[in-house]
DNA sequence: AAATTTGTTGGAAGCGCTCCCATGAACACC
DNA sequence: GGTGTTCATGGGAGCGCTTCCAACAAATTT
């Protein structure tokens, strides 16, 4: 039933082919009595052209992918990748073309997808997660010469268009309202030491506290990998340090570092504040409301898609950069409320 | 630099356009000294055929679809769906397939999108989740004759291939094993009613409870929806019946019971006893470890895949129907540990 | 030694589209 | 009325592969 090509849909609605694909790609000189002709054509025979023979035809596939390379493993742990493969998603219904998904599980994936990526008429362009600098992805995939964006920053930014949001800017203004609340001893609790956003996030903890005239104390800083154990475990080689606040690059470690606090019989923001990093949703993770730095996450899915089109569209050469804003949500967590309350009340 | 095409490598290698074809493809009747001359040439050269100009001749483009509809709203919310898509994409990598993502958003989406995956020549095949019966989607894809396997059970299912678990197996188990453990008042929150899994598992939690010739008390019967905030509400509401143990239709939804039953100053289990479905890691959204059922959800997707690729290979004549077994994982929100070490000890 | 089979290779015809170019009609200009 | 100009349309040449078929060489049979 469904056979019907290009010529088809010219022969029965008594024009050639080229019309009929003028009219299918909104070309201007066709009449107006003959586009509609056509298209009521292909409407009642419901007819859609190949996708295969149109990339061949036009050097244009319409799809782009998106590379999780294979340190990031946390793809289902942490709330994250899904909310960004969602705003990629909608960025790609947008413009309507097709979002196709690389994870890459172990070392022998990332040998059968590159090959698979770098294949010429599959994909019009990349968007690549950066991952620890052990993965040589994105090398290869550069090598491949396809139009890509990296999501984050890279580590040699040199010549790669990339989109990130502000994270210095972004932790030093979590400090600065934990300084400004009045909290003592700052701690913070570090993401993996070898993602550019992990020391991001520190530089602005340190500029911060270097702006309140403060030195960091490295007993206040905890290592942690991104994920909810780690901040558990960070926390409790934090406690002995005694802080009374604590700035974590990310909500899932907070979430673990609360868990801690918790088990250690203190309460929050009572007798140790905190302020997470991502405004990622946390469910019932804790009853607790958390103070967070808010990420735009589906925009910044939906703004990647576009920066990617306009490589793809106006070539990489000029070096796009796309840097977006953060947000600081006061909740509970940091104790900032309450102040608040109280000097309303006075 | 990578504008090679199968011609160049001929010419280099002093063979025939057919010949390198031949070779990539692995077809027999090429002789060994001339194999190993070509594909000397391609590796040196980094040659990748053009993948639309494949697909264009040989009418397979090697890339399936993941289609979630508009009522799967909850893909960041809940981490079935990540799991499920990294155990479609391990599927994929497995196979050499290249994979798809397309989230409905919203209605607009909807429209947009059908026609794109129904094109030919782009998608070999269709994984469709099922959604509510609300969603046209379903039948608006098998109305475009493309090879498809449907992620759970549809409603009417004559004449589809799908992939499910055995969900009311999984519920009877999960009741019996709490009554086995000497609850009196089960109570159970299901998910959204219109969901065939939903469905199935009230019909295991009711067999379960007919067995053990009991009957069904409505107002131990609580309405969820899958989410968190449903479950919380479902318990809040079901809590002033008095039930000694719940039967939760996904651990989500048990996160939002436990902190309504917490909130009321209940002890989980001495007081009442709660089983999950799942087994979703629910990291710190709950210190309590939740007795629940293992639903193999990577192995699903895995699953899925082949199912998928039999039915794009062999056609789709003998409906296929894949039911996965699940698995009950006992920990302590039953309370069946303590009572093994009771009797341990005796 | 001739006839037959088997295996290897090249040539060529598409796959279904896009897009450039040629054609001719309609219209305007001097 | 002849020469341009504009616009709608058709024809044809690819895009880079797969695959059928023919051709020929080599191995096998009679």
């Amino acid at each position: 039933m469904q056979e019907l090509t290009l010529e088809d849909i010219a022969k029965q609605a008594g024009v050639s082919r080229s019309t009929v694909s003028r009219v299918i790609n909104g070309h201007p000189n066709v009449s107006p009595e003959v586009r509609k002709r056509v298209l009521k054509v292909i409407q009642t025979t419901g007819f859609h052209p190949n996708a295969a023979a149109r990339s061949l035809a036009s050097q244009r596939t319409n799809m782009i992918g998106l590379v999780l390379p294979r340190s990031v493993s946390s793809f289902f742990t942490d709330p994250y990748f899904p909310i960004l493969a969602q705003g990629i998603a909608f960025g790609c219904n947008n413009h309507n073309l097709t979002f196709s998904l690389f994870l890459v599980g172990n070392k022998e994936d990332e040998e059968k997808i590159t090959p698979r990526i770098s294949r010429r008429g599959l994909l019009d362009g990349l968007l690549i997660q950066v991952g620890s600098p052990g993965d040589e992805l994105i090398e290869r995939l550069s090598k491949a010469s396809i139009p890509s964006v990296i999501l984050g920053r890279p580590s040699p930014a040199e010549g790669i268009s990339y989109i990130d949001v502000d994270n210095v800017q972004a932790a030093f203004m979590a400090t600065r309202h934990l300084i400004n609340t009045g909290y003592q001893r700052i701690a913070t609790i570090t993401g993996s030491r070898d993602s550019t956003a992990s020391l991001d996030r520190l530089e602005g903890y340190t500029r911060a506290l270097h702006q309140a005239n403060r030195g960091v104390d490295p007993a206040l800083v905890g290592d942690g990998d991104f994920t909810e154990v780690s901040g558990y475990t960070a926390m409790k080689a934090l406690l002995p340090a005694e802080p009374d606040a604590v700035f974590s690059a990310s909500d899932i470690m907070a979430v673990g570092a609360i868990r801690a606090i918790q088990e250690a019989g203190l309460r929050i923001p009572q007798d140790i504040a905190i302020v997470g990093f991502d405004d990622v949703p946390l469910g019932a993770r804790s009853t607790l409301q958390l103070t967070t730095i808010r990420q735009p996450i589906l925009k910044f899915g939906i703004k990647a898609v576009e920066l990617l089109l306009d490589v793809i569209e106006n070539g990489a050469k000029p070096t796009r950069r796309l840097i977006l804003d953060t947000e600081l949500v006061i909740r509970d967590s940091c104790g900032a409320r309450k102040l608040e309350a109280v000097s309303v009340e006075r």
